[in-house]
DNA sequence: TTTTTTTGTTGAACAGCGTTCAGAATCGGC
DNA sequence: GCCGATTCTGAACGCTGTTCAACAAAAAAA
């Protein structure tokens, strides 16, 4: 049994395209490329997988678990919440920073016009952010759960905003330390005015 | 004199190529309808323009413009720095939604691979941040210049994020309301941190 | 004005892209 | 070993941004 010709050709396939992205990054991901890499036909790829959309997005399925497992790993390196949500938030960004490509395909990919990004996919992200939830509700307890939500998708939004500009380089590339230290004060910060606590 | 044929057409082109954005959105411009709306041939829009890249470079000039003179407007309409700040960042969300393809086309945006975005381009975006200095600064008169601008970057890509994730509708689309209270909140809750202030 | 030179405009042609599909090759059950 | 079903293959299709030789218009020179 094991593994089917079927999905050994779609595995060598994925192996390829990621292979692709994570060198040359998701702009410059070639149909062409990608099966001469996985020694098929260019028509093997439609075998596989419906379209390059899906393939991007089988990819980004794999780096969506490999970020997720970094972030839950140092989440679960630290005790209180504060300390959860500031090492998520360099978790993050040293994910972004060591997987430039990869990590940047996972937001800059688009379907084509017309057609949604599928349920699954986007169950994939919102994964990311349960994981701020429960620290967030141990500083919130009083929130209910739609606020914990919307509260937690904010939080990461304006981390994510931070880690994305500058890896984008929009406004001058920047040195990763400085960027850590930047986030850093700016996530404590905020959980310095995020509670009733008033901590010198 | 008022203004040669080359430049007529030129703004013809950049008219037809801004209203195709806006109505359709970057990824769905094409060089053969921006010259069929602008009436010339699909070679002069490469007299016009350096490449479709450079055209939608002038775009986006347009829109930073545009952008920039709100969130001039939203700073100067109120007084104290911690208004001010939150008058831009709501400002900022309030362009997004209200413009959400030019805005987008802003960040979406990339050059042919190896082909720099040009100086005079980021540093209009870099403007932006500007209107972030002035407020924080007050907030802070111990930061010397670079950190001061290294916090405006920081500020301003947070508030960032938390608008282009709820405006690509990454995780779930949410209502422009909801979001915009939500980053009330979350700016409030950093300036509340901000400072050394402790007021309840 | 007439001629010459320069400049601007045009759209057919080109190379590269994602995607399709008829035919060849392969597989699985008998 | 046979045969229907499945998979694989790569030439071909339609669309893309970009180029460029031929043409037209304007400017300069006569």
């Amino acid at each position: 049994m094991s593994e089917s010709k079927r999905d050994i050709l779609k595995r060598k396939i994925l192996g390829a395209a990621e292979k692709r992205i994570e060198t040359q990054g998701l702009a410059a991901l070639r149909a062409r490329d990608v099966t001469k890499d996985a020694g098929c036909a260019l028509g093997s790829l439609y075998n596989a997988f419906e379209d390059l959309d899906l393939l991007i997005l089988a990819v980004n399925s794999r780096t969506l678990a490999r970020l997720h497992a970094s972030l839950q790993s140092a989440s679960a390196s630290q005790t209180s919440p504060k300390e959860k949500l500031l090492a998520l938030a360099l978790a993050y960004q040293d994910f972004g920073t060591e997987n430039p490509n990869l990590w940047a395909a996972l937001f800059d990919h688009r379907m084509q016009p017309g057609v949604p990004v599928p349920q699954w996919h986007l169950e994939e992200h919102v994964l990311l952010i349960s994981e701020v939830i429960g620290p967030l509700s141990q500083l919130n307890p009083n929130l209910d759960d739609d606020m914990l939500a919307s509260r937690a998708r904010t939080v990461f939004s304006a981390v994510h905003g931070i880690v994305k500009l500058s890896l984008d380089g929009r406004f001058v590339a920047l040195d990763p330390d400085k960027v850590k230290a930047e986030l850093s004060e700016f996530v404590s910060q905020y959980l310095r005015g995020n509670t009733s606590e008033k901590k010198a």
